[in-house]
DNA sequence: CCTACCGATCGGTAGG
DNA sequence: CCTACCGATCGGTAGG
């Protein structure tokens, strides 16, 4: 009876698993075509079903493209966790996101994300998006903050900083495709060795790279006050 | 009589200085609100005119944005020369191009240009965006090459190299606001700082700061074929 | 240089 | 889960 309901997925299971199927065809087409220029009859054709089918799944269109910007930034939080857990030093907390993040972005995941055409969300969702980006940044500015006061990243304004790193990380879609030629890994430490080097502090006598040992310290995602952790995971598991 | 005609404006003069005016305040509508979201009823009554006055600057709304893409594209072309010229290394002439592409899209023409919303263009728009993005592209990739042989720039794939900068180039438009809190100075110095160290070669010993003196070389810009100087120059000329 | 309009596209729904 | 449709928006133009 145990073994019945855990090979049989439940409705629930199945309607989940619909709904990623219609976020990843969606999801490229947004990304291929922009927003705009990928009308709702075009993805329910391409994956054999009627428009109507779609909306029962999704209630607006503008819904579908709130959910792929939400995922890309629980994969972000994912990313942040992670680094919070594994970092060190300022500079190692955020080479260690940037890494895992492009990782995300370029699998599986991945492929459900959008991370442009926030334009055309409505302006509830787009202030929602905008807020969570915000906090993900904070963060962000907060580790390297960190990393200027731990020795371990070159002084500046880390506003500046933060933009110009992951300005380079959301254009990732831009040419990225998944299945392509490149895969993540190499991707991924591409972008961790050049911003790893890019902004790491100027070292006496060394060549710049790894990051030295720092002291252990209370999670900047703490010091920062953000917490999303809770409401990701849900819909991570949800959405795989 | 030269008097004359050199204090007032040729009715030719006239009618590009007010294309300029529409293109400014159509690209700050494009960047802010996204392409499709702006009407070009709304950008007419931001200018106190009507729709079909705007139909007898531009033929669609599509050339617009073309007209705006392609004077990003001018404005790269004139900092390839730029850094082709001044540059002496393969590292000195990305970074040197860099920041003068930086200080450029943060400057005044910059306020005219767009980077997104390439999907909007029509099939053949696009495609001669795309060529010219990719003779760009391919210059800079020919640079990143002569530095890995120079010694300036650390060996890797130039094709990620490229992608990697360029997007975060790309990405300014996003978040950079002209009149903003941030100048653009600041910004390319920022820019060229992160890059700079980020693709720098390891130098035994040393801190990675500059770049080394290389042997001349011929022009980078004529070894990948690529020459846009012609057009350029007079758009360039036309819109300001 | 304007007012008024046409026509196409497409998000969303009725009805079955 | 489908066919057929409605309604709004908006690019582009007629006519003056």
């Amino acid at each position: 009876m145990a073994q019945w309901k855990s090979a049989v997925p439940s409705r629930e299971e199945q309607r989940d698993l619909k709904r990623s199927v219609i976020m990843r065809e969606a999801a490229a087409a947004f990304r291929r075509f922009g927003f705009h220029n990928v009308s709702l009859d075009e993805v329910a054709k391409s994956l054999q079903i009627s428009k109507p089918t779609l909306y029962t799944y999704f209630p607006t269109k503008q819904q579908l493209l709130f959910e792929c910007h939400s995922l890309a930034l629980d994969l972000g939080d994912a990313s942040i966790d992670y680094a919070s857990r594994e970092g060190r030093t300022g500079l190692d907390r955020v080479v260690k996101m940037l890494d895992h993040y492009v990782r995300q972005l370029t699998g599986e995941m991945g492929e459900m994300t959008v991370l442009t055409d926030l334009h055309a969300l409505t302006p509830e969702d787009r202030e929602t998006i905008r807020k969570r980006r915000d906090g993900f940044d904070r963060v962000l500015r907060a580790w390297v903050r960190e990393g200027m006061a731990d020795g371990s990243i070159h002084k500046g304004d880390p506003t500046l900083t933060v933009m110009v790193f992951m300005g380079a990380v959301n254009w990732l879609h831009a040419w990225f495709s998944h299945g392509g030629p490149r895969g993540g890994d190499e991707i991924a430490e591409h972008f961790s060795r050049i911003f790893g080097r890019g902004i790491a502090a100027d070292r006496p006598g060394g060549s710049g790279r790894g990051a030295p040992a720092g002291k252990p310290r209370r999670s900047a995602r703490a010091a920062a006050g953000t917490s999303a952790a809770g409401a990701k995971s849900a819909r991570l598991k949800r959405v795989k």
